[in-house]
DNA sequence: CTGAAAGCGCTTACAG
DNA sequence: CTGAAAGCGCTTACAG
């Protein structure tokens, strides 16, 4: 006779205390394994516990130790490769450990991030990683630290404060890649980013409010600055979230003085940039050169294949949880502000910059068409 | 004088039933939104609370409740973006009713599986939705039952077990695939999968142990048999994951009897098999055939751009989690094996099977060519 | 090594 | 509507 579902109450310490005949103390230390216990109580509670096919309440359990055994991770869109990548890293590191995840996602919404945050501090995770929304609105976060509880920041830093965070050197990366563009003799360089930028169009001395993205502007300007580029800020398009990225890249692409080269802030970006290339009968890399954040495979097998800035993705979700786990328990942490570098790989979509006033577009005609 | 981090104690309802003068009861229950309080004790208890900066311990509630507002989810792996979609799919519907994930990767491996439930139903989990790596071996999901809690089947099913399931009706799926290729003359075509199936070739009556896969085999088997194919079974592969999908590209491609078709179990494999065509020099759907299960939106700009099988693979998760939510609550369930359909999305990696003894190799000199 | 008791922070009958 | 008490399933001092 099997009670109903939903209705079965579950075994306990008790019940397995009754069993082997001892007390719930001395049961409970059998069954967690801590504290002492002879050899022969042992056996007998864990032959009772087998038989009952008792398992533990790892709530219960919670509530005395003041250990979840679980991290909070809280991203701006799971379905972003980028974070999926991430998050495997923090996963596979934390399971190792004995440690769950419980994910959420914030959109890149301040609001639905402090939700994030304080419902996953609710539930007791013994730490908290977050991608923030915003370097700049980052109060909200000082809860983490009020509740006793370890924070690190992955992929992007918190304005004026000392979390610990895992992040990629962008600035060196968007520099370099710049430098790259730059070499092949480009001189209207863009950089297309989906981050949304109250001001609409940047202007230098804006702030910025995700790291990351405050960071690959700086090393792009850096370059284009140092190369004696005038106005380098021009081509700095912060609006393609709200735009549309494919109408950003035609105003770049077919305005009076286009652009010849792109550097897209992530692959998404380089997915539509690629696209409105095509469309526009312009070739890549003859007309136009791309560079791309992130390397997804598909990057390779395109029509020239893409010149990508590779970032160490899983790594960084890998580090982020290193660090809490160190944290979590106690140990000295030597870095408290992880930096990896990202590479340039190059393939075949960044070439020399067209001459001036060369018949573009009637280059193109052969040779910019998908040819299904 | 703050306390140490660590040695802090968290602010309860008992400090706030001190500070507003009233029982714990009677502070619980204004905080807790339940049972029955006056207007002016909720409000001195609301503004103790938010004096005290009270939050709520959610694990000593949910030992009272049984209810975690928690749901687990156990996929292959979250870096596939099958999964990181279906992800995505589960984490609004259950977010949206004031529910939390917890999420794990199985690598598709049922030891690891079986884990992962165990450690989930510990944790108190209300519902369990799992992807599980064998519709075979499914002994351990039992365990969910037992413990009175719901779980949903996603992408798969177990073999001769009621679970409630959310799937794709992957048979037909893959005739209609396959009749799209046997319309254009094709008579030999592959179908690779990285799912293992222990026999390495495929036999007809074999099982095959994930029931998408088996479908998909099913339904290529079905069409190929319909049309009058003799020996429908010698170009399905199963040993991809063991032998490299390149290898087994390269061997289907390269044989005696080349295949002029392909059929890709998942866009991983498409890509792999997309460049090895590329490698031997041949072209694209000149030379061979292609479509893909799935559609990221890079199989949208490859030259040529890729015919895909496109899977419902938001609306996947979202369905399995609005099952186990209404298990949660409940509710009288209308269909408990959710089957949804896969579009067949025509885009231009699909011609004429090429004349049998055309130059083939000849041809694809000047097509079959990256142009970087 | 073992047990009786108290406690983790809440919720839930039960009185009043 | 409010409060005192018991309880959720464990762990943790404290005795013995």
């Amino acid at each position: 006779m099997s009670p109903r579902p939903g209705s079965r109450r579950a075994v306990t310490v008790a019940d397995i205390a009754r069993a082997a005949k001892v007390s719930k103390a001395t049961a409970a230390r059998a069954l967690g394994d801590y504290g002492q216990v002879s050899d022969a109580v042992r056996s007998r509670v864990l032959a009772a516990a087998e038989e009952l096919n008792y398992r533990p309440n790892a709530l219960a359990r919670s509530m005395n130790t003041g250990r979840s055994n679980t991290i909070g991770v809280v991203v701006g869109d799971i379905e972003n490769p980028f974070f999926a990548h991430a998050m495997r890293g923090i996963s596979d590191v934390a399971n190792r450990e004995g440690y769950d995840v419980i994910l959420t996602n914030s959109d890149e919404d301040v609001e639905a991030e402090q939700a994030a945050v304080d419902v996953l501090l609710d539930k007791q995770v013994d730490a908290l990683i977050v991608a923030p929304a915003s370097s700049a609105r980052v109060g909200h976060l000082a809860a983490v630290g009020a509740a006793g509880r370890p924070l690190v920041l992955l992929d992007r830093r918190a304005d004026g404060r000392p979390y610990d965070s895992v992040t990629v050197d962008n600035r060196a990366a968007a520099a370099r890649a710049t430098a790259e563009l730059l070499a092949e003799g480009h001189r209207r360089i863009a950089f297309i980013s989906t981050h949304d930028h109250p001001a609409g169009v940047y202007t230098p001395g804006d702030t910025i409010t995700m790291s990351s993205v405050a960071d690959r502007v700086a090393g792009v300007m850096e370059a284009l600055t140092d190369a004696g580029i005038p106005s380098p800020e021009q081509n700095i398009r912060l609006d393609a979230r709200r735009r549309g990225v494919e109408a950003v890249a035609r105003d770049l692409l077919e305005g009076d003085d286009p652009v010849t080269a792109v550097i897209a802030s992530d692959s998404l970006i380089a997915m539509t940039v690629f696209q409105t290339i095509r469309t526009l009968g312009l070739s890549i890399p003859g007309d136009v050169s791309l560079i791309s954040f992130d390397n997804p495979e598909w990057t390779g097998i395109t029509t020239p294949p893409l010149t990508v800035v590779e970032q160490p993705i899983y790594e960084l979700g890998a580090a982020a949880a290193r660090l809490a786990l160190q944290r979590i328990h106690g140990e000295r942490v030597d870095d408290a502000a992880v930096v990896f570098d990202a590479d340039l790989l190059r393939r075949a979509s960044v070439g020399p910059a067209p001459r001036a006033g060369a018949p573009v577009a009637a280059l193109s005609e052969t040779e910019g068409r998908n040819t299904p």
